[in-house]
DNA sequence: CCATCTTTGTGCACGCGTTCACAAAGACAT
DNA sequence: ATGTCTTTGTGAACGCGTGCACAAAGATGG
């Protein structure tokens, strides 16, 4: 998964749990497959496994939305994703703008998963001259100059980010001023954003650094010695604020470290 | 963020709490950043806030790892980062296969941040035939028969999926039949994997979904009547059973709902 | 109409994560 | 050497999230 949420105590909207806000999504995947199968109802003990979680969990998060359930049958597959949905806000149509169309923003774009949710992608953005004009996903790319414009016009709300690291926070203050409140950063950069702002990140190495912690855990049963010493008495062996293991890392990286260099933006 | 994670009850590996291991990242990238700069120590209170988080927060966290700061001090950058990395296996080397080469993998391939990291791409797989051969980042895309031999040669214990969602479990069962034992998951999917693999996903429209019902609540405060009626009495204004609300999406998806359409894998 | 059986909805307890607030540790000046 | 000042490291309290286990609700069959 991406990390993300922001420092802000997550809004606590009416009662529902952000916790349970993050897990209807993966229900209303669930639940749209089993709709097109045509299954009318579904207990909360399948619902669950389909969708990777406990029932009492899944039961647990549906009695904030109310009690759409019948005990003896289960749920209405229609009727809870239309509620779901509906709690989602997925009912409107979102208008949203991509912000740096390299390979990244590219796959954004051609994702399907968006447009079939009410989001709809009302511009791909790009600093780059050379861009502007060009077709992506059937959607032509605009230049930045225009970001404003695109905006206003448009009344975005939702603004994703996808942008090399060194410009996000740029990117990030031109479309709060131009009234985008709801933000979803993929470039490796803390935005920092005015209250009422929302901001979501994904990080794509910090998943892959999690995974390498946990392999090399599962590794590190057999070779401890080398790969994990206590850390506590570690501080002991050297210097006390100096430390001699200081920049043992053998391969130093470069100033690219932060950037995605994934999108010319 | 990504959301992620799976249902195992969070390894818990060693003491140090899963909530610290996913911001251990945030404070490398922090770190690196000040290494850059030749900045010998920070506070806890500076690090905090270039990493946006709560200094109390992060001071818990280094504690997990050992007494590496100087009281009246701060901590020493250099060896900060070294030893996050270390917690972290960065030090060692990550053979990393990508399976499933459309924009999105594209995208992942050039990605700069994981070979900075120790993070090697040891080969690019697609199914698409046309592929094959064709260098995407300056690394030769593989066909997917190739797959176990791939694995097996280069000691890959983590793969990242990036297919279609209608590949991703397939893709999954041979990745761990051939030994990867971590799977970054971008496809819309829940993957079923036998007890020591782990799994992390990254939904890409799960988060734009969080983020609309936060943008919905903000503009709710004004809208409320047609936004939100209290769901708790909505059961009783239907029939119980099938309630008259059912499946009034305006548009219904096709079945190309769960597929990222990204990537000709 | 009653009995049985299935499945929901939730009260409760527990554990993890967060935050506060402060004592202890050390740097630094005198 | 002693005092002051800064900043860490952590004990303790609190709140959120999770999972158990069960009573209530309703369907279904006789």
């Amino acid at each position: 998964m991406a990390t993300g949420r922001t420092h802000r105590p997550a809004t606590r909207s009416r009662g529902i749990p952000e916790a349970t806000v993050a897990r209807l999504p993966l229900y209303l995947r669930a639940l749209t497959g089993l709709s097109e199968r045509s299954v009318p109802t579904v207990s909360s003990e399948e619902l669950a496994t389909a969708a990777g979680v406990n029932s009492a969990k899944l039961r647990k998060d549906f009695s904030y939305l109310g009690s759409y359930g019948t005990r003896g049958v289960g749920y209405d597959v229609e009727y809870l994703v239309y509620q779901i949905s509906r709690e989602l806000g997925l009912t409107q149509d979102w208008p949203v703008v991509i912000v740096g169309i390299g390979n990244l923003g590219a796959a954004l774009a051609n994702y399907g998963g968006f447009a079939s949710r009410g989001f709809r992608v009302a511009a791909l953005i790009d600093a780059d001259p050379a861009m502007a004009g060009k077709p992506v996903a059937g959607i032509p790319v605009r230049h930045s100059d225009q970001l404003e414009e695109i905006i206003r016009d448009n009344g975005v709300s939702i603004g994703v980010i996808a942008t090399p690291a060194g410009a996000a926070q740029q990117v990030c203050d031109r479309l709060v001023a131009a009234g985008v409140t709801s933000i979803l950063n993929f470039a490796p950069t803390v935005l920092s954003v005015p209250d009422g702002v929302d901001v979501r990140k994904v990080d794509l190495s910090i998943e892959l650094q999690i995974l390498a912690f946990h392999e090399q855990r599962k590794a590190g049963e057999d070779v401890r010695d080398v790969a994990a010493p206590p850390p506590t008495t570690v501080a002991q062996d050297g210097a006390s604020s100096r430390p001699a293991g200081a920049g043992a890392r053998t391969d130093r990286e470069g100033p690219d470290d932060e950037l995605p260099a994934v999108m010319p933006a």
